[in-house]
DNA sequence: GCCGTTTTCGGCCCGACTGTTTTCAGTCG
């Protein structure tokens, strides 16, 4: 059993726990077990034959014996018993708005009620507003929250949040009473996947930015609304929460509130260790929880907070309790790339395979943006749904292109295309011969029709890696967010792989996409694997995938350096060429 | 269930808002 799925298991034994009514602390033990477990670097099988999980912070005697029991046999009693213990209709009305483990007990220990239709029932029945801390608003919130849920996703896209945060922003920025605002929470963090939007602004009249927050237009719902913070639903179904705190307080609320949990979590206990106290009001001289103004250690930003804490500033791209304080404390932060370091993209599709665009509209609409070249990467043969290129027509573009290039040059400009293809890894081959791959400037090898082997996947793209024309391997895991699984794939044998070969992995911006995982970067970098951050744009506006690309490349821990299309198209030009020459030496 | 420069027990991050209460529990982030 490999070490996503333990965690799964773990994740859910936290969550039957819970429902149990059991202590919250010891619930909490198996959700930082499996954080714990997801993040390990080697293979968990192992760490068991070692007998080595003990030394890991986090796993105790209890956690050991049963991740063992899970990696050696691949059950766990102790799972399959809590798990018949319980209703699974109850772990799915943990999902609706306004219940929790407690209230769920109640309406199953009092009503009978073990599933979401039984809820309903039982709201419209009117006897869920009888019981004991129950009333009518209650009964009427949870027929609602169901409704929501089955109205409404409860996750979205990282870009649609961004789009749907970025006007209420600009409206706040522009009131008068509003000092300071930005986003905070998983948006600010660049997560994948959002839950809700969080917005933070300061200001001397908290109480008029609030009714200026929910008289916005776009919203469906005010969920709730108090003096100093307000949640609505957006049209689309995504929550979105407004905090509103003093000037002095901003920095350290705009910390609290970016998180991620387990990021607060250890920053408190830093200040803990140094005699203080940090909440979301500020960081204060004292053992005890505090707001008291004179025990204040006043920070005007976020950095100073850091600062005394003995940290350098963190990005909020990496407040993830992955290795950031360690490398805080030693001021070993990577410098993290930047969307305008970015001078062109390597994946790209045009109306040849299934783009919509013409090879000269691309150039114009390039160029324009002020980027160096793009490269066309149409489909192969093999992804004939698409539209895909046989070995003659790729010819017959690589011709267009140069002559497309000569009329660019020929006005002054710096802008070039660069020829290549998206080829498809087949089961057994490349959907192209070596020959041609030869003639393109850029190669990208995409595994388009997976096997359901970790196995038989693992060794196509490691095979592709091999291919000494392949210049890198496109969205390695096929995933896409919200609707598709990744293929199984281990993903550190394919690192290895490209670490051997030359080969560099895209991180495919398309916002379902997003894909290497920002998880997987850190040892990619370890292993000196190059990362490009590619659109793989179907439309010229695709282009501004590239700013989602570079907050996830930045998640990723990458700096400039690391990322291949932030060099010069003379630079790129001789990296290109590496893998070739090696080759052929 | 985990952990320990307060070390084998006792704490583990903590405050806002809601709804049900009449001083607070539950939920959420």
């Amino acid at each position: 059993m490999d070490k996503n799925k333990v965690a799964e298991i773990f994740v859910e034994i936290g969550t039957l726990l819970e429902l149990k009514g059991e202590n919250p602390f010891k619930t909490r033990a198996y959700a930082n077990g499996a954080r714990t477990i997801e993040g390990l670097s080697e293979p968990l099988d192992k760490l068991v034959a070692e007998k080595r999980l003990g030394e890991i912070k986090g796993i105790g005697a209890a956690l050991e014996q049963k991740i063992t029991e899970l990696v050696e046999t691949g059950k766990l009693k102790y799972y399959d018993e809590l798990k018949a213990s319980i209703p699974p209709g109850l772990i799915a009305m943990l999902e609706i708005s306004g219940l929790g483990p407690k209230k769920i007990q109640a309406l199953n220990k009092n009503l009978g009620v073990d599933s979401i239709e039984k809820l309903e029932a039982a709201c419209k029945a009117g006897k869920v507003a009888q019981l004991d801390g129950f009333g009518e608003k209650t009964q009427a919130n949870i027929l609602e929250g169901i409704a929501r849920k089955r109205t409404y996703a409860s996750k979205h896209l990282l870009s649609d949040a961004w789009l749907a945060a970025e006007p209420l922003l600009e409206n706040l920025r522009s009131h008068p009473d509003v000092i300071r605002c930005g986003t905070a929470g998983s948006l600010r963090r660049f997560k994948e996947v959002i839950g809700d939007i969080d917005l933070l602004a300061s200001s001397k009249r908290a109480a008029g930015v609030i009714e200026f927050f929910i008289s916005q237009p776009g919203i469906v719902k005010i969920l709730a609304q108090g003096e100093t913070k307000a949640s609505v639903i957006l049209e689309g179904g995504i929550q979105c929460d407004l905090r509103v705190v003093s000037d002095a307080e901003f920095p350290f609320a705009l910390a609290y509130f970016t998180g991620s949990k387990e990021h607060n979590i250890v920053m408190r206990q830093r200040a803990i260790q140094r005699g203080l106290r940090l909440n979301e009001y500020g960081l204060f001289k004292s053992k005890e929880e505090t707001r008291d103004a004179k025990l204040l250690v006043p920070c005007k930003t976020e950095d100073e907070i850091f600062e005394k804490l003995d940290l350098v500033f963190v990005p909020p791209e990496l407040r993830e309790d992955h290795g950031e304080f360690l490398a805080a404390e030693k001021n070993d932060l990577p410098k993290l790339v930047e969307w305008s370091d970015l001078k062109g993209a390597l994946h790209n599709h045009s109306n040849w395979s299934d783009g919509k665009n013409t090879l000269e509209e691309i150039a114009d609409y390039m160029e324009e943006l002020g980027l160096e070249y793009w490269a066309i990467t149409d489909h192969s043969k093999a992804s004939f749904q698409a539209n895909g290129l046989d070995a003659k027509r790729l010819r017959d573009q690589i011709s267009e292109i140069k002559k497309l290039n000569e009329k660019i040059a020929a006005r002054g400009s710096a802008f070039r295309l660069l020829t290549g293809s998206e080829v498809d890894i087949l089961k057994d081959r490349l959907d192209f011969d070596d020959d041609i791959l030869a003639e393109l400037d850029v190669v990208v090898a995409s595994l388009h029709v997976p096997s359901s082997s970790e196995a038989e996947n693992t060794k196509r793209l490691i095979r592709a890696a091999e291919n000494p024309f392949v210049h890198m391997l496109g969205h390695l895991t096929g995933r896409l967010l919200l609707e598709r699984e990744p293929y199984p794939v281990n993903v550190h044998a394919v690192i290895d792989a490209c670490a051997a070969t030359g080969t560099w992995i895209e991180l495919n911006c398309n916002p379902y996409r997003l894909d290497m995982d920002w998880r997987h970067w850190q040892y990619a970098t370890k292993m000196v694997v190059k990362c490009v951050i590619n659109p793989d744009a179907h439309r010229n506006e695709h282009a501004g995938f590239l700013r989602l690309g570079a907050g996830v490349a930045r998640k990723g821990w990458l700096g400039k350096t690391d990322v291949m299309n932030t060099w010069s198209r003379a630079k790129l030009k001789v990296e290109l060429q590496r893998k070739r020459d090696k080759h052929k030496a």
